[in-house]
DNA sequence: CCGCGAAACGTGCATATACCCGCATCGTGT
DNA sequence: ACACGATGCGGGTATATGCACGTTTCGCGG
């Protein structure tokens, strides 16, 4: 007999699966609004992060942003290849990729803020700004 | 006093980014707890989906998951290769590709339950889980 | 029946994400 | 100087995601 488990797959919601869907959405709409500068949303993070530590080694960049190192790389390519991040060896230490902010990409978080803020605006109009912050802190620490 | 723009990219948090990160953190926590079922959470939530509406059209299907056309044409194929799911032509409507859900998947979604019980149980232990629910409700409806 | 717009798909391209494995370099103890 | 474990990274593989574009099939009006 169908016990007590699930007739169909037991229907209780799946947090992980709601969340990624509300992501989904929210990462559509700020690229969406973020079109016009050229930049998505993670790339526009990577280079907000890289202006406010100033140059970093990639693996510290991955941190920061809570990033696999090997994604955080592979991040990176478009932006090197776009000329807004240039990635150096380190003068200290040789195993080091230290990535730098150029003036593009100083330039391109100029142009790219206006669009960002107006995103922003629109999504912390349906939620509580804070409320965000606070599920994601509580969950970051989780693992 | 800052006057409008900023010396550093203006610091105020992005909701997008933070949540992307609290997304990444919990997909992989749901990941690493499903490991030994061999199924991604992701797919996870598409058999359930297909357990629950029994065989779908692609298009339908994306869209109760609000997911994009074309991404679940492509998330279905490892399933399909795995032999979880069979993809039909439609009967009635030609251009219709029908997913059903086959006795391996049934299999596969029960073998994985308890594992997503665990990870389910650990993550809503440290949020509400209609906090969940509500910021998604209100996020999704934002597009 | 013919043509035509609409609907359901697939493909190519680009990025995002993570795991595993291997390579080069560093630092340290001997 | 040297062997060795630790550290910083890249590459290969696989999935996830979405956009632009093209193809096939439907349904319909003429």
């Amino acid at each position: 007999m169908s016990d007590e488990s699930h007739p169909r797959a037991s229907l209780e919601p799946c947090t992980c699966s709601a969340l990624r869907r509300a992501t989904r959405a929210v990462t559509t709409a700020y690229d969406a609004a973020l079109r016009p500068s050229g930049l998505r949303v993670t790339q526009f993070a990577i280079l907000r992060l890289l202006d406010r530590l100033g140059p970093t080694p990639v693996t510290r960049l991955a941190a920061e942003a809570a990033l696999e190192r090997t994604t955080m790389g592979r991040n990176l390519d478009p932006l090197e290849r776009r000329g807004l991040v240039r990635i150096a060896a380190g003068a200290v230490d040789a195993r080091e990729r230290v990535v730098v902010l150029t003036e593009a990409g100083r330039d391109a978080i100029a142009a790219a803020i206006p669009y960002w803020r107006d995103a922003q605006a629109r999504i912390n109009a349906r939620v509580a700004p804070g409320a965000v912050a606070a599920l994601a802190d509580a969950l970051i620490s989780a693992s």
